[in-house]
DNA sequence: TTTT
DNA sequence: TTTT
C-alpha cells in the first residue's frame, strides 16, 4: 500500500556489484545511521541498515560510492526469506533504494572522482544464495530469477 | 541522522503487549504491507514488518488494534542483534513506531470498540529475549531494562 | 534532488477533475490533516494542503474519493508561481501526488460506490489560469500544455 | 494525523534568525530542491520550499548554515494564512523542520566553521508579521504569540 | 526575490 | 508463523 522510507548516513564499505542471470546490476551496501538520541549510558547508537539498488543507479552507486561516503537513500522496506543449508528459514530485512543521492565526506575524498567498483565474490561462500553459483565470483552472470537478490 | 519510515497496512494477528522490568509499556506486532507492484508472476507480494510501540502508545494499540485492522505507522528502522540460546548472533530488524494511526477495518467491526489487551505468553518461550523470565506469562513485568525489547 | 511528502487526511469536497489540452486528466483536491499538538488554547489545528494527482490515479480519485473521505497522499511539494490578472507574482505550493490510498470514511458511505466524477467549471472564472479558456466548463479539454495545471 | 516531509537541497540565502516576545528562537530560510526528472523542455527545474526552525535547532541552523550549504530537512507542511494589509487573505505554505542536517558545500566552505548569524531586519517592513513591531530591526524580542510565525 |  |  504504502512503504516509505528515508535514510541518511554512510556506507560501512564500498557497495557490491553483482549482475543477474539476466544481466541486470545489482549493488548492495550498508548504511551506518545514527540515532539521534544517546541510549541510558550516554552513547551514541548507530543502525547499519542494508541497502539494494537495482539497474542504473545499482552501476552509478559501484562507481561514485565507497566506504565511509555520505548517501541519502530514499526507498521501501522489503522482507524476504529464503531457506538456508540447514534447512532453517531465514528472514532478511532490507531497503530496496529506488533513489540514492551521493553526499560528500569518505576517505580519498577527491569528492566523486570515479571508483573501480567492487565486484563481489571473496572467496567465502554466500550461503543465503537462493541458487548458489560457483561462477559468481568471476564476474560471469549469476544464475537466479531477476527476481530474487544475489547475496 | 535522518532515519524515517511510513507504512500503511493491516495487522497480521492481535497486538501483544507487555511490561518491562520498571513498568514501561511495549505493544508489538507485524504489519502486512502489499506491494504496489505485481512480481514476474503476476502476484501481489506483502512484506511482512515487525512493529514495536512503546509507552502510552503501546496500550492505545492493544486496545484499539487487532487482527485484520489497517493502521499508519510513522517510526524510524532499529536494527539490533543478539546472542541466540545457541550462541549464534541473531539480527532483528523492525520499526519502532513514534505515531499509530487506527484506521478502519479488520473483524468484528463494530468500528473500534475497546478490545481486551493480548498478553502475550502462551507457553511457547521467548527464545529472543535477552533475560529469560519464566514469570513474563502471569503479567508480572519482565525483568529487563527498558533499554532491551522484550521479545 | 530529494523531496518526499506523506500525508494522511480527509477531503474537504469531491475531488475536481480536468483534461488537459492533449487529454491528460488531472485532479485537484484538498487534504485536511490534523495536526498532532494542540495549540496554546488546547485546540486542535488543521492544515488544508492542496493536492494535485495526474493521468489515471487522477481518474481513480475522481471516482472513488469524495468528501469526507480519508486518503493517504505519497508525493512532493511543488512550489509554482504565475503572474495573476493584476499582473502581481502569486505563489502556489502544493503537493504532487505519486501515489493514492482509498481509506474508509465519508458521507453516504456505502464503502467506495462508484462517484459521478465532479468535473470543475462553475461559472467562477478560474483566474490561475495560465492560459483561460471559457469552454473549460463545458468539459472539453482546457488549451494548455501539460506542463500547467489547469487550476 | 501523519503530515511528514523529507527534504534534500541548498539555502538560496543565509538564514534569518528572529525571537518571538518570550524569547524563542526561530530561524527561516529557503531551500532549493532540484526535480528529479527535466520539463519538456529539458530543463531541471528546482522548487524553492520555505522552511521554519524553532527553538535550539533555530540557533544551530543559524550558526553552521549559511547560502549554498546543503542540508536536509524533516519535518511537516504547515499551511497559515492571515490578512495583509490590504485586507485580503494570504495563505502561507511552509516546512516546519523538526531536525535539520548539515551536509557539506557552499561558500567560503571551510566546512562549518561558525557564521555570524543574521538578524533579519533590514528596513524593509514585514508586512506578514500578524502585530507588526517596529524593533524587530534591532535585534529585540518581537511582540508575538509563540503560535505565530514572525516573518 | 533564489541554490550548485 | 501471517492481513484484506
Amino acid at each position: 500500500m504504502l512503504n516509505r522510507v528515508v535514510l541518511l548516513g554512510r556506507l560501512t564499505k564500498d557497495p557490491e556489484l553483482r549482475y543477474t542471470q539476466n544481466g541486470t546490476a545489482v549493488a548492495t551496501f550498508t548504511l551506518a545511521v545514527d540515532r539521534r538520541v544517546t541510549n541510558q549510558q550516554g552513547e551514541r547508537e548507530t543502525d547499519f541498515i542494508p541497502i539494494v539498488v537495482w539497474s542504473k543507479q545499482a552501476e552509478l552507486c559501484a562507481q561514485y560510492l565507497g566506504k565511509g561516503r555520505q548517501a541519502a537513500v530514499e526507498g521501501r522496506i522489503q522482507v524476504r526469506n529464503y531457506e538456508n543449508n540447514e534447512g532453517r528459514r531465514v528472514y532478511v530485512t532490507e531497503v530496496v533504494a529506488e533513489n540514492v543521492q551521493f553526499l560528500g565526506g569518505g576517505e580519498g575524498s577527491g569528492d566523486f572522482e570515479q571508483r573501480t567498483p567492487v565486484f563481489s565474490g571473496d572467496g567465502k561462500p554466500s550461503r543465503n544464495f537462493q541458487n548458489d553459483n560457483p561462477f559468481a565470483d568471476d564476474q560471469r552472470p549469476i544464475d537466479i530469477s531477476d527476481d530474487d537478490l544475489p547475496f
